[in-house]
DNA sequence: GACCTGCTGCGGGTTG
């Protein structure tokens, strides 16, 4: 159930929040609506969801609950003394707990509780740890690590008894991946430890704000989402081309905008600049170093990969005002806001609403005013995705984050952090993590699976003793009796894992940030690239850290990433699919109006009901492209499901390229195509076998693996200050072990645990399913265009890039474009 | 003349 804040009831009227009101009064504020109605609900001991963007006053609203209770209750306001906290704050950023700390401690001081916030986080201070440690802090903020660990100490079950509320900041955030997995076991196990306390999230807009309340509460099924002050207002619009000046027809960087973006930069005091990647942060932070006419140091970068002082450094200057833009990646979607941000410029594809809105709330908060963001096209299609943003919003179209479910690696390493935090009954802590949304569904067999795992690592492992991780002593409690493999688990506690990256450092001293190392390794030493804002001349390379030196100038490459994939989301998908065929009003649609006359006098244009499908012969052979506007990933397991089903009705070969919008599938040799065929190569009925013999499975699950071996605790985690193992390494070990369980333990739940989510997050398996479906349904617009068009012509592009050099490819590129526009040019 | 693809997040210590 969703209510809106209304005034607030007789109850409140009554004066229960009279402290806060008046302490309100006293700051020159008015309590909202729905900060009165969240304390109402927290007075009368409910727990739930508070609904509001960022900014609007949620935090005294979370807070002011077990403030009151403090402030009408003598002994609630004694300062704890082991048997703390009385408030759990959990967030999900490091920097966005120093902050909320800070803003806690102040209002705990302007009230006069003689209370204690303290900071539990990786990098708060040694007082703050013991404070938290050992149960002397009244007001925690916390991440869900850190619960995690505070949870993995022997004397865990005495640190929480005085827990009054736990408010969980940013739930979105956490909700659809393992890191909230980790913390909905934390809670269940908090509710154990204090029955009784109350819990509240905090989320921003959410496609599944229902389903977000209950994976948060389990307990509460019937508890409520309050929804807080409006959302702000967010508007779109569109650097757009200038008359006659077109936009490319194929790439993603958009530095042909460069010009006009430098002019908006300097329209206003502060920017902040989006790109898509890391390396596409680079290269605008480079162009746009080169024509800086101010001092160099109001230009900043931020990026995921860049040293966290680097990072603080561009915060810090977008906090004081003297940043006058910085160039980042999604490393500054969430977190501490900066009222001196003026404006936010979004290059390339929005890839969601969601994140579209995420990033127009990073520019200035001023009551009433709207957030804004500033599209820059790379290409020309994406202005109907920023047409596409706008539609959705307009009607409220935004991404759900599903929440996993069943992820056994997770649970394994909270068995293992609660037989190190006191020790656990089986059957009682099967209860308990059956109260969580996660594991609901948790069957006996499969539980005693995980525990058999963590006692003797399951039968293929048994010999080792450094799997033999926990032991059940005579009262049939699971504990762990090995203080290194204590030190071990705590180590590797957390969801998050990356392979090992190379950090880059000067000569003297001084980290920049890390690169990857198959791109170290195109590298000679001498050799300049680009990195962190600078070119950099790599001096020498030494295990896991290249030392370089500062360039005066010069070229080599931009450093690059392999990350994740991004793909386009399902909202976005299909809103952009239905303005092909109804462009409706937008300025954008307008734009490329002649782009899509010769899309339909060529081809067919995609819609809602209509697949489009080309096909098109060359010297290559023959292509067919096909445009499911599924995302990426999903194109990419389509088209090897269609090649491997194709195969065999036909010996041929077979080759692929994907984007967003759809797949290019190349045939050695011109076959037969028509409708028939086509249907059947798209027949939902059998997908899950075809996609195990079309994918190369094997090599996906091993990949996998590594990383829920991870989490699991099976591969050994590198000390801290020790050198960082290389990628080879772990994969030699998590590699050895794969193997090693394949061929002796092939039921290991963790082999079936790597497979599956091979399905569902690598191959996206439930919207490859989805979209075959809805392929179904739809008619089919099979063309043959007598050249490219503007949906394919991309395709095509990217498919020469792995066998071309640059130049070459940039030649082909452009005598391609150039013969298209000719044959168009009576069209456009 | 049009072109360089792929994000983010966390985490130790039983002592000073």
């Amino acid at each position: 159930m969703n209510v809106a804040a209304r005034a607030p009831r007789k109850t409140a009227a009554k004066g229960r929040d009279a402290p806060l009101v008046a302490w309100f009064a006293a700051q020159g504020w008015k309590p909202a609506a729905f900060q009165r109605e969240t304390w109402r609900r927290y007075l009368d001991g409910e727990s739930g969801l508070l609904h509001t963007p960022t900014g609007s006053g949620k935090t005294l609203a979370a807070f002011g609950g077990p403030l009151l209770e403090a402030l009408s209750d003598p002994a609630a306001q004694r300062p704890v003394t082991g048997e703390g906290p009385r408030v759990l704050w959990v967030t999900p950023l490091r920097a966005l707990a120093v902050d909320t700390a800070r803003a806690l401690g102040q209002t705990v001081q302007g009230l006069g509780l003689p209370w204690t916030v303290a900071l539990r986080t990786g990098d708060a201070s040694a007082r703050d740890k013991r404070l938290a440690r050992q149960g002397k802090a009244d007001v925690l903020v916390i991440t869900p690590e850190s619960l995690a660990l505070l949870l993995s100490y022997a004397d865990a079950s005495s640190r929480f008894r005085a827990l009054r509320c736990v408010v969980v900041d940013e739930w979105h955030e956490l909700l659809g991946n393992k890191r909230g997995v980790l913390l909905q076991l934390g809670l269940a196990r908090l509710r154990r430890l204090s029955p009784g306390h109350r819990t509240w999230g905090l989320s921003a807009t959410l496609g599944n704000l229902d389903e977000a309340r209950e994976v948060l509460l389990p307990q509460a099924p019937d508890s409520v989402s309050v929804s807080g002050a409006k959302p702000r207002k967010v508007t779109i619009s569109t650097l757009m081309p200038e008359r006659d000046g077109r936009l490319p027809w194929a790439g993603h960087l958009g530095l042909s905008q460069l010009p006009r973006v430098f002019k908006r930069l300097f329209d206003v005091r502060a920017s902040l600049l989006f790109t898509n990647t890391r390396a596409q942060a680079e290269l605008w932070h480079r162009a746009l170093a080169s024509i800086w006419p101010e001092s160099p140091a109001t230009l900043a970068l931020h990026h995921g990969s860049l040293d966290p002082k680097l990072r603080a450094l561009a915060e810090q200057g977008l906090r004081d005002g003297s940043m006058r833009c910085v160039v980042a990646t999604s490393s500054l979607d969430l977190g501490v806001d900066f009222p001196a941000v003026d404006q936010v410029l979004q290059v390339g594809s929005p890839k969601g609403v969601g994140r579209l809105l995420q990033r127009a709330g990073r520019a200035k908060h001023r009551p009433g005013e709207s957030g804004h963001v500033i599209c820059v096209p790379a290409q020309a299609l994406e202005l109907i995705e920023y047409a596409a943003a706008r539609a959705a919003i307009a009607h409220g179209g935004i991404e759900s984050r599903p929440p996993p479910r069943g992820s056994l690696d997770v649970l394994a390493q909270h068995a293992v952090t609660l037989a190190l935090g006191g020790g656990f009954q089986a059957d009682a802590l099967y209860e308990e993590v059956r109260g969580t949304h996660a594991y609901a569904g948790l069957d006996r067999a499969t539980w005693q699976a995980v525990l058999d795992f963590i006692v003797q690592g399951g039968q293929a492992l048994s010999n080792y003793p450094e799997f033999r991780r926990v032991e059940i002593d005579a009262e049939g409690c699971y504990r762990v009796p090995d203080r290194r493999i204590a030190l071990r688990h705590r180590l590797s506690i957390g969801t998050i894992t990356s392979d090992g990256a190379v950090s880059v450092k000067y000569l003297r001293g001084g980290g920049l940030g890390s690169v990857e190392e198959g791109f170290l390794a195109r590298l000679r030493p001498g050799d300049r690239f680009q990195f962190a804002g600078r070119t950099l001349q790599l001096v020498r390379l030494e295990g896991m850290t290249a030392y370089v030196r500062r360039a005066k100038d010069g070229d080599g490459p931009v450093a690059t990433w392999q990350g994740g994939r991004m793909p386009l989301s399902t909202q976005l998908a299909r809103e952009v699919e239905r303005l092909y065929a109804h462009p409706g009003t937008h300025p954008e649609m307008r734009a490329v109006a002649s782009l899509l006359r010769i899309q339909a006098d060529a081809s067919a244009l995609p819609d809602s009901g209509r697949l489009v499908a080309e096909r098109i012969v060359t010297r290559k052979g023959m292509h067919l492209f096909l445009f499911p506007f599924a995302g990426r990933a999903v194109h990419e397991a389509l088209a090897a499901l269609m090649a491997l089903r194709w195969g065999r009705v036909q010996a041929n070969t077979f080759s692929y390229t994907v984007n967003d919008y759809g797949f290019m599938l190349t045939l050695a040799e011109t076959a037969e195509l028509d409708e028939a065929l086509l249907r059947r190569l798209m027949d939902p009925a059998g997908v899950m076998d075809d996609l195990r013999e079309g994918v190369n499975l094997g090599e996906l699950a091993r990949r996998q693996f590594r990383e829920i071996a991870r989490v699991a605790g099976l591969l050994v985690p590198s000390l801290p200050g020790r050198a960082a193992k290389s990628l080879r390494q772990v994969q030699a070990s998590s590699g050895l072990l794969y193997d090693v369980l394949r061929r002796y333990d092939p039921g290991h739940l963790l082999l079936a645990q790597a497979e599956r989510e091979v399905f569902e997050f690598q191959l996206e398996a439930p919207r490859l399913l989805a979209a075959l479906r809805d392929c179904q349904g739809r008619s089919l617009a099979l063309c043959e265009p007598k050249a490219l068009t503007p949906l394919s012509f991309p395709l095509w592009t990217e498919s020469l890039r792995g066998q071309l050099s640059t130049e070459t490819w940039q030649t082909r590129v452009a005598r391609a474009a150039a013969q298209l526009q000719k044959r168009y040019a009576r069209l456009a």
